[in-house]
DNA sequence: TGTACATCAGTGAACGCGCGTTCACTGATGTAC
DNA sequence: TGTACATCAGTGAACGCGCGTTCACTGATGTAC
């Protein structure tokens, strides 16, 4: 155990020495408490053991706060998929559901950065350095989708990158943001949300055309199409 | 005109008549400007031209109100999807696929509700009459997904009805919550939302091998799939 | 038809609270010489 | 190596504000006889 820089603040000197990053870990804390909407300014400054007018040296207001949250949070959202994603190896498919799983994963262990981003009100596009980070991060998905569009089997129209990816995000942010939130008292479910994704987003691929079993190569012409998982889970089909 | 009962309150007697209702509605209208968060039980008095206390006369506290607006939108969404739904006709793809459009409409259109039942963070097992509402409009879509499983082509496995509604639902509340919301900034689609989730749930049921050509009948096996729209809005394909 | 009374919806004043924000300040740190 | 000074991060007291909530009250409405 250390004496100094304990958040117990026992031991502490006048100066803080690293304010900020205190302040953003205590926003973080009470943002995953108690949502991105009740949490306060003074709260943060209390958390991080200092007066409430310490905060202003480091954020103009409460926004900024929340701003530079959602920043980071989109950093580190990128990096996230970036990794999934792993410039499609082992084939473009896996890679793809990879990125769908690591979305997931993220809300579900980051819930105060994923709030932040989509959820606590501010409008991506008032900060232009948080309008960028967003846009490299949704760059990741569009990027695999783009990889995707252009293994179309032969004889298949190739789908519009675009439209696939906002496709994929709308149905991770849909699946997450219902079901996939480790805070609040959620719905309940049959199943993992992951598998839900995961069948979501397999059953779409289908329908484009893709070869969704994973055993096939990005090569190969679709195998016999792989069927979601019957009874179990999900109930026996009569 | 009426001088009674407007508003303006110029000619209000002693007591309100409809304060209940009238408190209802400012909150809705709160709620549509400022988001869930950020009505106060106060300004909702205010607006129905009232005194702080007179709300305590209608509900315990702030979330009873908003429970109340979340139960009441339920209860409109349910009729709404109902009526979309209508029973399947003409075929069950296009019924199904005006279901969607309808979800769209509704967050677009009373965004105040959707904030409510949706992001509002009142957990919806809190209330037996709140759970049973949200329980009966999820039934609408479940309905609609049972059918859709029933009509399999033959040869083709029979997918999970349950999933296909869950699936369904996600997709309509991500494109709803990322793009489709008239009240806050949000970012820019190269196409209507309506079209995104249209093709969206195109494609998703072209993968389970449903007939997705509109003209198809319930009967008749898959006809050519359908292409989802190239060029035009989604930028030329290369 | 009128009168007495019970009921109840809304009043207005008051309270304690926590928040956001400001201000002159103070104590620590770094740097020039 | 020491001293003087500038810089700057954090203090603590204070403010105005609006919120939620309570309370004894008052005025309107309905009903029994």
């Amino acid at each position: 155990m250390s004496w100094r820089k304990e958040q117990g603040r026992g031991e502490r000197g006048y100066h803080h020495g690293n304010l900020k990053e205190a302040l953003l870990q205590a926003a973080l804390g009470l943002i995953a408490e108690k949502g991105a909407a009740g949490f306060t300014f003074a709260d943060a400054a209390r958390m991080a053991g200092v007066s409430p007018a310490a905060p202003y040296r480091h954020f103009r207001d409460r926004d900024e706060l929340l701003s530079s949250i959602a920043q980071r949070g989109f950093e580190q959202f990128e990096a996230m998929l970036t990794q999934a994603w792993d410039d499609g190896r082992p084939d473009t498919v896996t890679a793809f559901e990879r990125v769908g799983k690591a979305y997931l994963a993220f809300a579900r262990n980051e819930p105060a950065y994923y709030s932040a981003m989509f959820e606590s009100g501010i409008p991506v596009d008032s900060n232009p350095t948080l309008m960028a980070a967003s846009e490299r991060a949704f760059a990741i998905i569009r990027a695999a989708a783009e990889r995707l569009a252009a293994m179309t089997p032969p004889g298949t129209p190739r789908p519009p990158a675009m439209m696939m990816a906002l496709h994929i995000w709308s149905m991770a942010h849909g699946v997450a943001s219902l079901f996939g939130r480790g805070d609040a008292a959620r719905r309940k479910l049959p199943m993992s949300p992951d598998e839900l994704l995961e069948a979501e987003v397999l059953i779409y691929l289908r329908g484009l055309g893709f070869p969704t079993d994973r055993r096939a190569s990005d090569q190969k012409p679709a195998g016999p199409p792989p069927v979601p998982p019957a009874g179990g889970p999900w109930g026996t089909p009569k």
